[in-house]
DNA sequence: TTGTAGGCGTTATCAA
DNA sequence: TTGATAACGCCTACAA
């Protein structure tokens, strides 16, 4: 591999001047001649350790996901990729396979890499090792996930609201027993979501019944049992609402088994669009993130932090959820 | 941050020793205490990007693919990365977009991030660029995709086995008119999932017919309308197989909107398992690839050419999928 | 077994 | 504007 001494001997300058030259400092007409034709000849390339050990900066960003094969992760890591990729920026993405222990581990390991900024996916409250990271200068992102005690810059969707709205109109057709199969109750997001269905169902006067409240997991298999629970109550709902793409597709799985009709048996509303929205048979009203667009603003506040522009910091963006309405939903 | 000389002048010891602990090199019992006591109170932590600069070596693997939400590419990732993981090694995950320019564009930004190792998931035959990686000691590993002028280490499954062995389980049942949906022709999957659909007809004397044959794109809307278009023919097929996860997601949408009753109307077989099978309410067979073992084999190739072991270089596995059967295949 | 010092490929400072 | 040179943090002969 040729080395910018290499440039230089073969350009007959210093290194001094290939490097001001690669850094885009004006030389002299007649050096840039010669160093871009050194370059050529002899293909070099910038060796961006060395340059990292220097500047202390590798123009790479870690991204920190709880799961790589969790499309909703994913498609927001590609629009945050495309962004940041158009500033010169690359990522790093890291999966802990949610696991807190190896959230640290990974964490640690991408900043070791000597990556310039975070942007972290959590999906647990055990965030201190974040504290340090933050404090030694590297900006962090954090994405749909809040927090009270540590501050740090957040992409958040408003939860709250999308589940209080979808449960909404579920009241205005008349349903006043809607289960909700969530997450567990210490998962920011799934908290979130059940706050919308608690204020919804106090607003109208609806009074809650623990046993159409499953907090359980986002997870496919739970959420379907959670499903058969449901509808096997003594009075089972009339309505119910899955509060993210696995839980979703748990409830599909219990409807498909159980050959319950929609919307005439049942109302369901289920949550992210990830492409399996025209697989499914029967209508299915969705409530719909914005994530190409949760991705852009990710990258555009990492892009303003590493420029070291602070403005309003933290800042906390929250994004409208969408709703898809379909035949799902049956007046009663 | 501190470094290793801090380190050494609080242990009283020189950066050699240190350094030479730090490598699991013996040193004095006394003086390990000492550094141990010296690292511990520094929050001391080596600089791999420094330690990279002097041994050109990041234990860092990019991962290449061509699209970061495919489950598919993601679900042998993962087991990729839990693979390597426990061999000290990290991955560093880019994805292409499908795009052959940014496809070389990304593995040289991976190879100036020094990686120790590259592996590929190519989407088209444009892999000239990983001549030059290879040659320059940078082991790489392609995952299911074939190439004949260009030597490397592969990691396939028997694609035209698996199509073989499923129409020839169709045939069996007396179809005679099997319609495929598959991606492009020059497409190295589809082309060999494409040579077991023709193999098996050849064998068993069935005439081929053009009509039936849609090798269109590996996209779930294209795929659907190769569907229609199936359905639609003067003499539609009896029996249909799709030839990857996307394709078989747009033969069911196609399947819903026409209310197609499965295996009555029409015997159906499907590509990949990745959670689909539970929200389809019809039932599906499905060919299922072993992509925890891919992703096991492809980091065990990586990790003994990262070692020097270059046995029987270049070295190609073949797995073998499996076929879920269930009640799609109707006799006729 | 340990310390010293040179070098890995850059950048950045300082004179010239 | 340029060249020489000292860092950056680590590894590794070589000498002690």
């Amino acid at each position: 591999m040729a080395t910018i001494k290499d440039v230089a001997r073969e350009a007959g300058v210093s290194v001094g001047t290939v490097s001001r030259y690669l850094n885009g400092v004006d030389i002299k007409e007649k050096n840039k001649k010669g160093i871009t034709h050194a370059i050529n000849k002899l293909n070099y390339r910038v060796n961006p350790i060395a340059r990292g050990l220097k500047t202390n900066k590798t123009h790479t960003i870690g991204v920190l996901i709880y799961d790589l094969t969790s499309t909703y992760a994913t498609t927001i890591v590609k629009s945050i990729e495309q962004k940041l990729f158009d500033y010169g920026y690359n990522i790093f993405v890291c999966d802990y396979w949610n696991n807190p222990e190896l959230e640290i581990k990974k964490a640690n390991l991408l900043i070791e890499k000597m990556v310039d900024g975070l942007i972290v996916f959590p999906c647990s409250y055990n965030v201190d090792y974040l504290h340090a990271i933050q404090e030694s200068g590297i900006p962090v992102v954090m994405v749909n996930w809040g927090l009270n005690d540590f501050k740090c810059d957040h992409v958040l969707i408003d939860n709250t609201n999308a589940t209080y709205q979808a449960v909404e109109m579920l009241i205005n057709h008349n349903h006043r027993r809607i289960g909700i199969i969530n997450g567990p109750e210490d998962h920011y997001i799934a908290n979130e979501r059940l706050k919308g269905y608690k204020r919804v169902h106090k607003d109208y006067n609806i009074p809650l019944e623990h046993d159409l409240i499953k907090m359980k997991q986002f997870d496919q298999e739970i959420a379907y049992e959670a499903f058969v629970q449901l509808m096997d109550l003594k009075i089972p709902p009339t309505a119910i609402i899955a509060c993210n793409y696995d839980t979703t597709l748990g409830m599909i799985k219990g409807l498909n088994e159980r050959k319950i009709h929609i919307p005439k048996q049942l109302s369901v509303i289920g949550f992210d669009n990830l492409g399996l929205s025209d697989v499914v048979q029967q209508p299915l009203s969705i409530i719909v993130q914005p994530t190409e667009e949760i991705g852009k603003e990710v990258a555009t506040l990492m892009l303003n932090r590493l420029k070291g522009n602070y403005d309003n910091f933290p800042s906390t963006l929250r994004l409208k959820t969408s709703f898809i309405v379909k035949n799902s939903i049956h007046k009663i």
